[in-house]
RNA sequence: GGGGAGAUACCAAAGUGGCCAACUGGGGCAGACUGUAAAUCUGCUGGCGUACGCCUUCGUAAGUUCGAAUCUUGCUCUCCCCA
């Protein structure tokens, strides 16, 4: 795997970059859409491909561990296989459910203990079964299991929190250099920055982190409820220690205008559950703002959804349409959306990076982000 | 022609003397959603008011009562059964 970086001098941060790796290059800055079950739900791959124009999308260790399970996933050959998927795929490890699902779990030195949303039964996630899992699944990036605390943890509680981050973080990179990847293609580990909102336990993150020779890193535990500011002063902290030859993946964020903001303070790579659940719940995302296609308003509005969109939907269906899917809970509401919204991510990063290359990124980001705040 | 049942808000449907501006569901309107336990969740849904509240509503007209969606009578309409 490697990561060559090629950008004009700007008064930004952003970087223009490609990594490569087994399945195929990855253009950062880059979106990658969440596929949480082994399915970017209510998009088929080919879509992914011709009109969202997927590089590489996420899977999720603690939700293909209860369901199809490893021993389903190992004879299947991996995840690309049994999902028909062959460009790059990320996995998380289970650390974010770690934090959302905090209702049925108990955090200890070990590891994790859950119980499966699905069934009840009771689990146990540890640095080094989740690296286990992730070589079965066989993602090209795997991430380090990691605790997400809280927005409005208190500082003892992130101290402790972050040392034990840390102390799983060796474990899982001791683990990773004694396994083998099961299918032939390399696999990453990417190690996690946490620190909550405090500036010198971003930085002291940033810096142990820094010290394992990884493939890329990951910002993690932002976009969990503080203020967008505070997030972009952390990313800002962290991106001054971590290594500028490897890529930075800002994990779960975000809107458009906090990928942009992201963006300029250096940060190459992202994942956001919002343009597909969004989507879902009948939000769709323009250069133009926000539209909620529930809305009375759309009711006769026979334009396109977005003539300018790479979905062939957007540009062929109508507003009124739309409107009229959402309103009767039709699935291809849903489907429609989830591609709409998802071009429209890869589009934006699409044009970001085009604009890094040009050295205009800095103004164009600035009057996109303006533009963005709008309310359809 | 004879017998029976019923009319409640946009729809359906509870309520059968005061705790009823009226349960609940649907529909409608709006909002939320950031490493997906989410095709989910929340709020509003007679009028005016931020609110205490006030006003007008339970087919229609009259009545009983301190008080009526609820009881009585007339009328109108609907449905069912028998001829």
């Amino acid at each position: 795997m490697k990561f060559t970086l090629e950008y004009k001098a700007d008064n930004s941060r952003a970087r223009a970059g490609v990594l490569s790796t087994d399945h195929g290059d990855i253009h950062t800055p880059i979106f990658m859409p969440v596929g949480t079950a082994a399915t970017v739900k209510g998009v088929f791959h080919r879509d992914l491909k011709s009109e969202v124009k997927a590089e590489i999308i996420l899977g999720n260790t603690y939700h293909l561990y209860l369901r199809p399970g490893l021993d389903i996933l190992h004879r299947a050959g991996g995840l690309h296989k049994f999902s028909a998927w062959d460009k790059p795929i990320l996995t998380d490890s289970g650390g974010f459910q770690v934090f959302s699902l905090a209702d049925c779990r108990k955090i200890t030195e070990e590891g994790c203990k859950f119980s499966s949303h699905i069934d009840g039964s009771k689990h146990l996630f540890t640095p080094e079964n989740v690296i286990d899992t992730q070589r079965i699944i066989g993602a090209d990036i795997m991430m380090a299991f990691d605790e997400c605390p809280p927005a409005m943890a208190e500082r003892s509680y992130a101290e402790k929190s972050l040392a034990l981050t840390h102390r799983w973080l060796k474990r899982c990179y001791n683990h990773y250099e004694q396994t083998e990847p099961l299918y032939g293609h390399f696999q990453a580990l990417f190690p996690i920055v946490q620190g909550c909102v405090f500036r010198d336990l971003r930085s002291e993150s940033a810096k142990y982190v820094s010290d394992f020779d990884a493939k890329g890193y990951a910002i993690g535990g932002l976009a969990v409820g503080e203020p967008a500011e505070q997030m972009y002063e952390m990313i800002e902290v962290v991106n001054e220690v971590l290594p500028t030859d490897r890529p930075r993946y800002l994990m779960g964020v975000g809107t458009p205008a906090n990928i942009l903001e992201a963006i300029d303070r250096g940060v190459d790579m992202f994942d956001c559950v919002m343009p597909t659940r969004n989507g879902r719940n009948g939000m769709l995302f323009t250069w133009n703002g926000t539209m909620n296609m529930r809305n009375k308003k759309w009711e006769d509005d026979f334009t396109p959804i977005d003539s300018t969109s790479n979905s062939f939907a957007s540009r062929q269906y109508t507003k009124a349409y739309l409107r009229h899917l959402n309103i009767s809970g039709e699935m291809l509401a849903a489907q429609i959306a989830s591609m709409h919204n998802l071009a429209f991510y890869l589009e934006l990063v699409s044009v970001a990076r085009e604009k890094i290359i040009d050295g205009t990124f800095k103004q164009w980001k600035d009057g996109i982000v303006n533009q963005l705040s709008q309310r359809l």
